[in-house]
DNA sequence: TAAAAAAACTTGTCTAGACAAGTTTTTAAG
DNA sequence: CTTAAAAACTTGTCTAGACAAGTTTTTTTA
């Protein structure tokens, strides 16, 4: 088969590549997330936790730039497979502040060596210029995209 | 509220920065194309059909990096929307060709100018000189990922 | 302070992707 | 030529994202 004319024109558009490129890195973080029953986006919100300590859903849904609903729904997973809790917000009924478990901070150096494992492989047949030129351009391209943390560097 | 700690560590990691851009760019995909009722990924295959006449859902499937069963289903929502239609295959009972309706093709010209105009916006405000680069270091991103068809490219 | 507006979250509905497990038809092997 | 293996597609089940439409609580405002 040749697809040639067809991959020719798609190669050549940013939407087709980043989507590629998406698809293909977020399907190795899921095949090296599976066994702890982690999702890559549940992996982001283990890392913001780790990082920020308890945080709310929209502050969520802020650094993750997902809608509530999106985020919500995922939270009920997490806590079901116990990563998280619900603490209530004495301050403000409508909202919660969501709590990483025990569960969930021991994890923290294990999994983080496992992914770091897992990707080293790809990340190494990447000349470390050309990662730190591709997060650059992908900065600016999501600054024109509208997303206002990509300028929130430190 | 200061996220400024978790943004630090996320925009330093490059599958963030990748699905981030995604997300922005498949947004205003989906925003661009609504009002024809189809997904960017449905206007993947149409891009297909436009440029290769008919195909198998398998040569989607290559073509697209997606697995059959994402296939399968999209083509039932795309036959029930009229942008395609299935083709016996007389060669080969379990398969069948994908063949694109004059919905399909007559709609060509005109969805094309309307996704160039809500890009344009966008793409204007990056350099062609960034714009180039950025898909040749998104295609050698593929291929490290195993994306075969990242070399193809004529 | 009572009513209106806004904020924070949830629920519903549709599309899509991953992966396992089918079914049917072809192709390969013995 | 019959049976086993493989290929092509479908179905099932779970997670996630977009968007509309709720509910409850807080904040405005009149």
């Amino acid at each position: 088969m040749d697809f040639g004319k067809a991959l020719f024109h798609l190669n050549n558009n940013l939407g087709y590549n980043l989507y590629r490129t998406y698809l293909l890195f977020h399907r190795e973080l899921i095949r090296a997330l599976k066994s702890y029953e982690v999702t890559p986006e549940q992996w982001q919100v283990l890392i913001i936790l780790w990082n920020h300590g308890s945080v709310t859903p929209t502050e969520i849904s802020q650094v993750t730039l997902q809608d509530l609903p999106s985020i919500s729904r995922m939270l009920v997973r997490m806590e079901r497979n116990g990563w998280i809790e619900k603490q209530q917000n004495e301050k403000d009924g409508r909202s919660f502040r969501v709590k990483i478990t025990n569960k969930g901070e021991g994890n923290k150096q294990e999994m983080m060596q496992v992914l770091e494992r897992h990707f080293a492989g790809f990340l190494q047949q990447v000349p470390a210029e050309m990662n730190f030129h591709i997060k650059e351009e992908l900065l600016k391209l999501r600054a024109v995209l509208g997303d206002y943390s990509s300028q929130t560097q430190g």
